[in-house]
DNA sequence: GTAGAAAAGTGCAACGAGTCAACTTAGCCC
DNA sequence: GGGCTAAGTTGACTCGTTGCACTTTTCTAC
């Protein structure tokens, strides 16, 4: 059939932005981000610096290549969500199913590592989510059939696009997530004193 | 004399900083960020450009200068507030009080300006805010005798660090900055449909 | 006061990211 | 097969930023 690579030309333009996002990745990976050039990638995967800037938009964005479509999955989450299902309960679903399955996975570990140690990257990675600010704020607003820009929305969208920032590193991620969105549904609430700790 | 705290060389300092920070400011505001160099700014300051980087720890510092101490703001804010004041409405009021009156200034429109036409300046600013999460967050988790990395603590820092740039651009930033605490402190609720608008 | 340390500033060269314009090459379509 | 278009190359260029060697100014100690 001719859908999953359409065309010679767009297979081979895949290919070599593949192999250019599989040279950085490694390069990246053996000596540290900043210790790599361009040039360097370039060299690795056999074609000139501008062809690399001609598939991705900067350095940064050679580290997270397919940023897919986020934006989309998360429109989805908010529109397609089961009949009675409430909006916070829909997006703390998919930030649990869609957001925390990727961080667990071990090989992912070293690339994490990577994104922590270089604070370029980990201002890129956040911007990567608050990017999709308005777009889930308008998908959120459609809901109620409120402006795209309602104050109440955008905040949400906002919010909860910074939540993947808050939980990293923390050791129960899942907790996390859910304890942020506690917050969100039943408002902020002073935490308990640790004088009397748990039982367990 | 040898108690004053200001000797004649960090005066002459001062001075090409202030220097360098006035010309940089005039530059951008004539031609816009991204038409003006930083050779252009050393030139215009009769300086070097490594003169510069001195003072300045790069392009989007010469445009907010003095950062201040935003961060020990914030944190007497919460460390001193009245007997008897919650948290949330503390830090509420701070907003309103310290981060209201600054975008409100008339002449301050151009500038604002500036940076929202810029997007490297926009990211820039953000960062700005929410580089300060771990210390509000901590000054939060002191407050109740937590870890200094309580989650709750440290999400609701980073929460109300969005606030100024959730609330630029409304109309009614008071309102907004209003609408957005009562979210944190009674939890978002769905806005309500403009099918039976409010009267007033 | 004067010597000399230390800081502030200069000039120059360099590096890396990113852009641009002119050119070659290869796939596509008729 | 020939023209169109997109992918890739090449090389030079701009700009932010850093490093290094050097000069000037201020402070400090004698």
């Amino acid at each position: 059939m001719t859908e999953p690579p359409v065309g010679r030309r767009e297979r081979k333009k895949a290919a070599t932005r593949q192999s250019i996002a599989d040279a950085a990745l490694q390069l990246f990976l053996e000596r540290g981000y900043d210790q790599v050039s361009i040039r360097d990638i370039a060299d690795a995967a056999d074609v000139s610096t501008t062809t690399v800037f001609k598939h991705f938009t900067g350095k940064e964005a050679l580290v997270f290549d397919q940023e897919q479509d986020r934006e989309s999955q998360l429109n989805a989450a908010v529109r397609q969500r089961a009949a009675g299902q409430s909006l916070l309960d829909a997006l703390r679903q998919h930030v649990l199913d869609s957001w925390l399955p990727i961080t667990a996975h071990p090989r992912i570990a070293e690339f994490t590592n990577l994104v922590d140690s270089t604070p370029a990257l980990r201002a890129y990675a956040e911007r990567m989510w608050t990017r999709h600010t308005d777009s889930l704020g308008a998908a959120i607003a459609d809901e109620f059939g409120v402006d795209h820009d309602d104050l109440a929305c955008v905040t949400l969208a906002r919010f909860v696009l910074e939540i993947p920032a808050l939980a990293r590193g923390r050791q129960d991620r899942r907790a996390a997530v859910d304890a942020i969105f506690d917050i969100l549904t039943q408002g902020w609430q002073p935490p308990a004193k640790p004088s009397a700790p748990p039982s367990s």
